[in-house]
RNA sequence: GCACCCGUAGCUCAGCUGGAUAGAGCGCUGCCCUCCGAAGGCAGAGGUCGCACGUUCGAAUCGUGCCGGGUGCGCCA
């Protein structure tokens, strides 16, 4: 039950009544037309600025309007009060009877409460990770891995059907490094001495590969020429990144449905044309690929660069700032070739809503991509691409030293382990992913309130805290939530109590509105003002005894909070599981 | 030169796609607790929302132009 949304229907009928009394012209747009929470408490419990939105078109001043509108929605049951107020809000007051509805509904529904319908059930592919197989995930990765993974578990809660998903770039020339690094690793493991030339990838988790290689193959590789051995290195060397990688991914809870080999899109086999070679052709019946000449980059001066004719994807057509390459001199494909085609391959596979998480690094990619989805799926599908800005890592405040040593970068298994996975996930969807982000190392693990992973964790194991407690007092209390429901809500008419049902009351309005505007963080700062509601009744009652959540003497009262601290709970632990976050049921 | 992102309290950041007196944590100041619910609690000070025009009943939010910071700018991935 989203209240806003009931309520915005409420106000919808009203117009429509006073279309039929002929005071208002019929079928104005109510688009426009929302019910909020109002900022400050003291003026009621909904706030809507239907008055003001519409005046204009009533032909009626703001404030006559909200009277006429006031009056309707006066006599809705449920509604204690309604008020005028400022330049023609409505402000409406609820009668004892609402807040119990809310609390009992999250009971019933427990963690199914807030999920939505808005996605309609529709497919997104949801696009993220995807480092290149040559390493273990460093931090850097973490935070589009988080932020990808948190938003895709948002969205299927809001009602889409998701698909998480990660491209292996295991067609470039960086596997070919690798597979030569890899090499050299193997002629080791039989006993050469080896140095890493600059260029190679010196990092000592090749070490086993090359054990691996010699297991499978002896000797047989030391003879031979490269363009024998490397393609059956490489293949060796790529599962094995991609096995560890999938292992740091597990170390976060991250696991993907689909795992996308750009290799395949360049395969030809038995000489048949490619996925890119039949994408091309695609584009050429539509016009979409000439041959012609780009100006040189502007900024800084390009050293070699050579003017020639090539061949071109006209991206200017849907937005982009100059048509972009498709061809390499070398006559092969560029990367972006291969992403076209990669796209088009997620369209046909039936997906018309797609979003890719990208480092910021890559901001100057977002047209042409977005142009390229349009061209390759004739304008049936779109794609939204959310930019992670960097992550500073700190200890204390000071910056953690990452060796320019190549292969002696800070990994995320490092991290993670260092800290805690719960940390780092919190931590890293707990800022807007387009702002630059400061992870400290210390601060995350501090048991205080300005650490926002312990206050929320906190706050969902004091919750269980009380109801061991309560157990312990009342001998023949019920476990599950749902028994709850029943109890005497209407006695919860504390002022804190009701700010704690009014913040539950919100979560499904939050959910609706984090998952289209891609904002997983909204919902981490959700969860920490209600972990901070409830530890603020808490402390409540340590002044005011009557205010605790277990009274010994009025059992009726103990159950009926105690039903919203189990509101509170399931609504802490489902928001934390949408961000991939533990809620343990105490602290240790 | 161009594109994208950011600019809100001393610091780190929210601000619910245009609403009412712009919020939180830290820091600072003052009070409370050192036996029973303090891994603290309560209260206070602190802001020309980078600047300037514009749009309208109404702008931190939308538009335009500046200023400052970041990222990127054939064939790399």
């Amino acid at each position: 039950m989203n209240l806003f949304a009931l309520f915005v229907d409420h106000v919808r009928a009203a117009l429509s009544e006073l279309a039929r009394e002929g005071v208002v012209p019929a079928g104005v747009d109510t688009a426009r037309v929302v019910v909020e929470p109002p900022r400050d408490a003291s003026h009621g419990d909904l706030s809507t600025n239907a008055a003001m939105v519409l005046a204009k078109e009533a032909g009626l001043k703001p404030r006559e309007l909200a009277e006429k509108l006031s009056a309707k929605l006066a006599a809705l049951p449920g509604v204690a009060k309604v008020d005028v107020a400022g330049p023609g809000f409505i402000n409406l007051t609820l009668d004892g009877s609402y807040w119990p509805q809310v609390l009992a509904a999250v009971l019933v529904q427990g963690r199914d409460y807030g999920r939505s319908q808005a996605g309609g059930g529709q497919p997104i592919n949801v696009e993220y990770v995807s480092a290149n197989p040559t390493g273990p995930m460093h931090v850097g990765h973490c935070r589009g891995a988080v932020f990808g993974d948190a938003l895709a578990n948002l969205l299927a809660f809001a009602g889409w059907k998701v698909t998480r998903e990660y491209y292996i770039n295991d067609a470039g020339a960086q596997v070919d490094v690798l597979a030569r690094s890899a090499f050299l690793r193997y002629r080791e493991a039989l006993g050469e001495t080896i140095t890493i030339p600059e260029g190679l990838y010196p990092g000592d988790y090749l070490v086993p590969v090359g054990k691996a290689l010699v297991t499978k193959y002896g000797r047989t590789l030391l003879d031979k020429p490269e363009e024998e051995w490397l393609p059956a290195v490489r293949a060796i060397a790529i599962d094995a990144m991609m096995a560890m990688i999938r292992t740091d991914l597990a170390a976060l809870n991250i696991h993907h449905e689909t795992f996308f080999s750009e290799r395949t899109l360049h395969a030809r086999p038995h000489g048949a044309p490619s996925i890119i070679d039949r994408l091309l052709e695609t584009l050429r019946a539509r016009d979409l690929v000439y041959e012609g000449r780009l100006a040189p980059p502007k900024g800084q001066p390009v050293e070699d660069w050579e003017d020639r004719e090539q061949t071109l994807f006209r991206a200017t057509q849907f937005g982009d700032d100059v048509d972009r390459p498709l061809m390499k001199s070398d006559g092969a494909y560029t990367y972006f070739a291969a992403d076209i085609a990669y796209h088009k391959d997620k369209f046909d596979r039936g997906f018309k809503r797609m979003i890719d998480i990208w480092g910021a690094d890559h901001g100057g990619y977002v047209k042409r991509m977005q142009a390229a989805v349009k061209a390759a799926s004739d304008g049936e599908a779109s794609l939204d691409v959310e930019l992670c800005q960097l992550v500073r890592l700190l200890r204390n405040g000071e910056p953690v030293k990452m060796s320019k040593r190549a292969g002696d970068f800070v990994t995320l298994r490092d991290v993670v382990d260092e800290v805690g996975r719960d940390a780092v996930r919190f931590m890293m969807i707990n800022r807007k992913n387009d702002a630059v982000l400061d992870f400290d190392l210390a601060k995350v693990i501090e048991q205080s309130r300005d650490n926002p992973v312990f206050y929320v964790q906190y706050a969902h194991a004091r919750a269980c805290s009380i109801l061991r407690n309560a157990a312990q007092a009342f001998a023949d209390l019920p476990t599950a939530p749902a028994d709850f429901a029943g109890a005497a809500l209407s006695r919860l008419d504390d002022e804190g109590e009701v700010g704690l049902a009014r913040l539950i009351a919100n979560y499904p309005r939050l959910i609706e509105q984090a998952a289209p505007a891609r904002e997983p963080h909204r919902l981490a700062f959700y969860l920490y003002d209600l972990a901070s509601a409830l530890h603020g009744q808490w402390n409540r009652g340590k002044d005011l005894p009557h205010l605790r959540f277990i009274i010994e003497d009025d059992r009726e009262l103990t159950y009926a909070r105690l039903a919203l601290v189990h509101a509170v709970a399931l609504i802490i632990a489902s928001g934390l599981s949408i961000l991939g976050v533990d809620a343990p049921e105490e602290m240790r």
